[in-house]
DNA sequence: GTGAGCCTTCAGCAAACCCTCAGGTGAATT
DNA sequence: AATTCACCTGAGGGTTTGCTGAAGGCTCAC
């Protein structure tokens, strides 16, 4: 359930979500989230802090349910010790790679040990999304948070055209103002830093965007 | 069982037990927790001793099973000579780290000795819980309350990536309203005193937080 | 009371990071 | 072949983040 004032953020995060295979319910204000988690009882709450009516603790308290939520960046550090034991937090303005990645951890540490490996790959390009740590080869490689979130999002969408417009909107804060070209810069870092080897993974397609595969042997 | 009648408090330390592997039922005064505990027999119960009803002392008579209490940090000393042989306490506000230590020693010394050796270890760095003893590699070293109950933490959840926010939650009273720049000291300390030779094990991870972990091969 | 150890804050510094820009390269088009 | 366009990448500046030394206040033991 997603549970924020702006319909714009609201149906920004449903959409994604939804796209991503979640069922989405929403609710605009403190009074609503309660209800409908009453009647519907969701896996996990995305919920904004700062609500018309009710605090966001105050929300979390009366539903018994996970929650993911959503705070202004200058929000003062000792405002989040009201985080229980599982719950996780986001600083607005978020990119939807970081709020997706936050839901899934919560998830996994929720439902037991049980949940999907957190580790993906493709040919020998591995990454740990839980230990943050990603390996070409036998080689371990270190990234900066965006270029690791580049490359994550680069491989949960493995084989599949990604323009630059797409990646903008995923990878980046949801106010980003600037121009695609940032996308060229860090492509052109992960290159260098996890595929300066055979078989190259990351290909251009002129005018379309960037795709990560694995060539195709011949 | 945890018997206290502020919700807060109550949901706190049950939701932290939970995600730590146990299994909680929950008590709001003195009356439910005896019918509770006879029903159930817990194997521990955490108690607040300031209960609207009945004496948490009264409480402990009652049932017959170890108890960690929960005092306020002025109670007089004499009020804790009710303590049985077994039972332990812990002031209010306390830390997540500090209840689940005493949980922990109240439970190997309940069970007999058959318990898990109270021993951790990371590479050549080691920490005995009983003794509160640290060694890097042949050297003792000495660490201050707070030191300690990090590096405890960080060995309990060693190869797991810990933001600052989380540390801050478990190795800091749940009233502390200060910032996440404490833990900086905090690791600086730790660094200086036990992580000062190779191989490091204390990585940062820049804007995610902090682990401990044997640096790969590579 | 006095001192030692401990906890926390703060500020200055250093490093890492993010983004922009411009010149260069190569592919597609005319 | 010349032109155009998309893309690549090195350089640089501004910002953020983290580290650490220093200092103040607190508690506790003596």
């Amino acid at each position: 359930m997603v549970v924020d004032d702006e319909p714009s953020i609201r149906d920004l995060l449903s959409a994604s979500l939804r796209f991503s295979g979640f069922e989405v319910l929403t609710a605009a204000d403190g009074q609503e989230a309660v209800e409908v988690a009453e009647r519907a009882s969701p896996d996990l709450v995305v919920l904004d802090v700062m609500l018309p009516d009710l605090d966001g603790f105050e929300v979390a308290k009366r539903i018994g349910t996970p929650v993911l939520f959503l705070t202004a960046r200058d929000a003062t550090e000792d405002k989040i010790a009201g985080l229980r034991v599982g719950d996780d937090y986001v600083t607005k303005p978020f990119s939807l790679e970081e709020v997706q990645a936050r839901i899934r951890a919560v998830l996994r540490r929720t439902r037991g040990e049980g949940g999907p490996p957190s580790r993906l790959k493709v040919a020998d390009l591995e990454l740990d999304e839980d230990a943050r740590e990603v390996w070409r080869g036998d080689r371990q490689v270190r990234l900066s948070p965006t270029e690791f979130k580049l490359l994550h999002y680069f491989m949960v969408n493995a084989g599949r055209v990604l323009s630059k417009a797409q990646i903008l909107d995923h990878v980046w804060n949801y106010d980003f103002g600037g121009d695609a070209g940032v996308v060229e810069s860090y492509v052109s870092y992960l290159r260098r830093k996890v595929d300066d080897v055979e078989p190259r993974l990351i290909h251009t397609l002129r005018s379309v965007g960037y795709v990560l595969r694995e060539p195709p042997p011949g």
